[in-house]
DNA sequence: TTGCCTGTGTGATTATTGTCACAGACAAAC
DNA sequence: GTTTGTCTGTGACAATAATCACACAGGCAA
């Protein structure tokens, strides 16, 4: 059950929910519950059935595959308003999670259980389409991520990375590995690169970006 | 309009076709047509508009994303009595293709128009859970290449890829090669590595596995 | 201040893959 | 037969990325 602030947070995040006639819109209210996660929380995990459909107030989700010696590579990211397709793919499939979802930041979730999930998308044409953009979506992503991985270099990756970013960058060159699926000191060379030409300064935890457009330029070749 | 008997096929294909009520097949079946495409036809491409909803009565279609340098690697394939997800994507979405489709034998194909699609899906439970099934299905195979791609060597990949496929395997290196996203000089030498170990057996533009239990164990891990 | 912990820089070395440049092998076409 | 085109094998080399092994810097806490 969500209290009236929540459900308008919720409203002004999903926009989409305010198409839904009022009936259907209090049962989904009177059936959700919130959760709150600290950051670092591993969210699902792989082949770890799923519990219901998430839907995101605040904080992020990084979704990445881990490798078995220990590398990890992310998939996407999970922003409020979105949803975390995988897990409607979970439900949809009845199958169970595929890779990692970890809370980038203190988490607040809305989280709808199957069964309500399962009702609206036969009923409510607005949730329909909502869902099945999400799915549209984060397939463009994972082929345009395959490509990338397979046919980019790791510098081009990386630059592309930071422009989509905004300067200036807190991160670690560790996180930024992860990122891209590899290791650290290959960040720090590559960055060390960037700076020589000018590209970006750098500090502890920080990156500034000097010279987007040749950034630009050399990401996308 | 479809004759009764590719209605016939198309309904073995599609079982999920038959539990739709008659008066929607009827529609489906009337506005349908068939189509015929040679192997090799390149059936879409990268920044197209989308026509409609293709359903695969005889024949694949490889779903190839192609490097500026010329090479290529297989995100999928599409079997009859799957479809091409990529293409309710951009029914969906509205969006264009971001992937090539090729022929891999001669084609028959039932194409549905975009607006039969979209009322199929609105009315009809059967067809939507289908299509569903169809996105959740390849979101786990993507994020599978995607993670094979990112951490997988490419040795593993190759063994994987054999004895995915049943031998005697009658293919060019140059096609295992497109599947892999590597160049051919590459599959041809790990081949005569696992020629070596008496894995594989090979002849020209043939590959019998003699030890699929060996190749099992080196592809993962 | 003195440690400690995390984050970063760097060299040396290796592994893997890609690229180039051919040569030979085989099959189908002429 | 000869020719032609495709498929395959191979060596040499370059490029990229991964791995290992540290040194050092800065911030925080005891």
């Amino acid at each position: 059950m969500l209290t009236n602030e929540t459900k308008d947070r919720l409203l002004q995040q999903y926009p989409m929910l305010r198409e839904l006639p009022g009936a259907d819109q209090a049962e989904l209210l009177a059936t959700a519950s919130v959760m709150h996660l600290p950051a670092g929380t591993v969210v699902f995990d792989e082949n770890q059935p799923c519990q219901g459909f998430p839907l995101l107030l605040s904080g992020n989700i990084r979704v990445v595959k881990a490798a078995p010696n220990g590398r990890e590579l992310q998939l996407y990211r999970v922003i409020p308003g979105e949803s975390c397709i995988l897990t409607s793919s979970c439900l949809l499939g009845h199958t169970r999670y595929h890779a990692r979802g970890i809370a980038e930041q203190a988490l607040e979730i809305v989280l709808l259980p199957a069964a309500a999930f399962h009702t609206l998308l036969g009923k409510q044409e607005a949730f329909r389409s909502y869902v099945f953009h999400l799915f549209s979506d984060r397939l463009t992503d994972l082929m345009q991520l395959v490509s990338a991985v397979a046919f980019q270099k790791l510098d081009q990756r990386l630059a592309a990375l930071l422009i989509s970013k905004s300067s200036p960058i807190h991160i670690t060159h560790q996180a930024l590995a992860d990122e891209l699926g590899s290791a650290r000191e290959i960040v720090s060379r590559l960055l060390k690169g960037f700076a020589e030409q000018g590209w970006v300064k750098m500090g502890r935890e920080q990156i500034d970006i000097s010279d987007a457009a040749a950034l630009k330029i050399f990401a996308d070749l």
